[in-house]
DNA sequence: GCTGGCACTCGGTAAAATCGAGTGCCAGCA
DNA sequence: TGCTGGCACTCGATTTTACCGAGTGCCAGC
């Protein structure tokens, strides 16, 4: 609740910690004006704005306050308001309620999730487009990693004199794939004999075990068990640079200077930026990263909001959104949690249909 | 009527088929210049730009007379020309020389392509950006198709009850996926039965060749290896729908109208669209698509630029240059053959190391 | 402590003025 | 006949000026 005490508090930090409610009241209808409008916001118009009951003049000596304090901008002279970044940040965290998807919005996301169907990347790809939809920004989904589902089969298939590739089938329905060296000699027979072996090694342990299968008799096949094996370590954490961006038109007219637009794109274009920007907001356990909270320059002028993809009660995935620092806060969260449950739901459905008895426990076991 | 009683050259086309050696260096000079500068084009400029060697009163005589024929407008009287579709189709036919890249870029290509690693996926996406680097527009790569690729492994993976994952392994390292549906009670010896029968009947084939595999005693697998030979025949179409796009910012600054990139962006996030676009104009033989060459409306301010990627011979695949209709023709073009050739090479030879010596022929005796 | 009132600021818009690149046309020249 | 220099003219772009009004800070009074 934003203004929890009418009561004239005592010793309130000077800084960002408490607002006085009126100036909380003030900066929730500047942020939300702005947020609707994208012009600088009067005092006029808060002080008719419902929640306010003062005058003008009181708005404008409390925006005066607010400026101060680092809450609110004037672009000039005699214009109005437009909130700081900080300002977005009370807003966020004091002041926007959990904010819920409207109705036909939740349907859409109902019937989108009900329709789906096809391989996981073509899943992913359409989730991205429907977080766009919803929410008029960019976004970007992460896949889930992959340390923790179960292996289905391992398979070594030979391409050439010396390369080979290891195929490994992830109980989620993934498959991933790793191009590994060989010797010289080595002969389809003995491919088949190292597949076999890590098979039985590998087969429904999770991807992030360790595997130690035995030695068999022939040295080259126990070579090419070993680099197979290096090869799926790799696995579990290299494949993350694969995200799916979606809807990046809509940063075409989300800011008014060319220069910004193209520089965002450009980021979007860095796969391993977004994987690195997304997990650094993630694990610093925000949920919305405003201007300058990332690091990232270029993104100055954008928010992130991030959300959590939870497959089985892990946090394994994310999805994003990218959008001017005015997006829709309590919009973008909504429709960001939300799809990134009900997509964690869909990944471990399939996961759990995957192996239906053994899957939860099997992960328990392997912990190494 | 066009103009020509003003010369005595007899019954020439009055449209398009050929232009007065003039009239054709000038209208080269304005494209080239509008080319640099996104300026309309005087007729001073002209005249003293290099190849013509008359008053610029002449020039702009001639000028009126391409206008008349449609290669040439004036955004509006008392400005300079700029080039109509139709100009730039001439220049891009008769005009512009080959264009060869710089050695700079030469040099760009070769080390990409020395150094260039990793799985196929990574290796297309980071082509896509080699492009965009190249010519400073938009790029899309398309991976070849997999209809002549031989099948190295066939594999049934059982993902759940009733759900399995057909993956397959091809020749040039691709792997690609599909899942069916199964029957309530198929084991997985079942389902390792069926994957032995595939693998026979369709190792070392083309993907694209039908394959009738023989009978097994067990009906339950016979009905796993249908449905898995069913799905193989989807895969060699349906995996069209992955392409490569790089370097989307570039457009951020290559049109004036903010609407502009954000319909072409839309365009690019559609990726059948993207696809057909490219083939049909592969398909008309064209290497160049101007304006409204191509029917799709929101690209009308576009040109596309298109090439091959030649596997062994066969068109199978394709690189794409999307950018505005004034972009640099002869550059483009040229960067769009060398990458597509050197791509094609890139993966044929991966491809023939797969299969050393039956790859030729394989080919030709799979005709079912 | 809030409010209405007031003088003031200053960006945005509109009208007017200016500039100059570029044009079409034409008479004269080779 | 065809090219050229010259000339009057156009008209978008730029600058100038004027003006409006939303918005501000401040202050006296309720």
């Amino acid at each position: 609740m934003p203004d929890h005490h009418e009561r004239p508090d005592h010793h309130e930090h000077p800084d960002h910690r408490e607002l006085d409610p009126r100036k909380a009241a003030i900066l929730e209808a500047v942020v939300s004006e702005y947020i609707g409008t994208a012009q600088p916001v009067g005092s006029q118009h808060v002080a008719t704005s419902s929640g306010i009951s003062v005058s003008s003049a009181t708005v404008r000596a409390e925006m005066v306050a607010l400026e101060r304090e680092g809450y609110l901008v004037q672009p000039h002279t005699s214009a109005g308001r437009i909130p700081t970044d900080k300002g977005y940040r009370f807003f966020v965290d004091q002041l926007a309620e959990p904010g819920v998807l409207g109705p036909s919005q939740r349907h859409e996301v109902s019937r989108f999730f009900e329709q789906v169907h096809g391989e996981m990347e073509e899943m992913l790809e359409r989730t991205s487009g429907l977080l766009s939809d919803l929410t008029s920004c960019a976004s970007v989904v992460l896949p889930p990693g992959h340390e923790s589902a179960a292996v289905r089969s391992v398979q070594v298939v030979g391409l050439g004199p010396r390369l080979a590739l290891v195929v490994v089938v992830l109980a989620d329905g993934a498959v991933e794939k790793r191009s590994i060296e060989l010797d010289d000699d080595v002969t389809e027979v003995a491919l088949a004999a190292a597949s076999s072996r890590l098979q039985t090694a590998a087969r429904s342990r999770p991807l992030g075990a360790g595997m130690d299968p035995v030695q068999s008799g022939d040295p080259s096949v126990d070579r090419v068990v070993a680099r197979a094996l290096s090869a799926m370590a790799e696995l579990v954490s290299a494949d993350h640079d694969r995200v799916f961006v979606g809807g990046s038109s809509r940063l075409a007219d989300a800011f008014e200077a060319v220069d910004t637009v193209r520089s965002v794109l450009a980021i979007l274009e860095q796969q391993l930026v977004v994987v690195s920007l997304l997990r650094d907001v993630l694990e610093r356990g925000l949920s919305v990263a405003i201007g300058t909270e990332h690091g990232y320059e270029s993104l100055a002028s954008c928010a992130v909001v991030v959300a959590p993809v939870p497959v089985d009660g892990q946090e394994v995935g994310a999805v994003g959104l990218l959008g001017p620092t005015r997006m829709n806060y309590p919009q973008a969260l909504a429709a960001a949690k939300v799809v990134g449950e009900r997509l964690g739901q869909r990944l471990g459905s399939g996961e759990r249909a995957g192996t239906p008895a053994t899957q939860g426990r099997s992960r328990r076991n392997a912990g190494r």
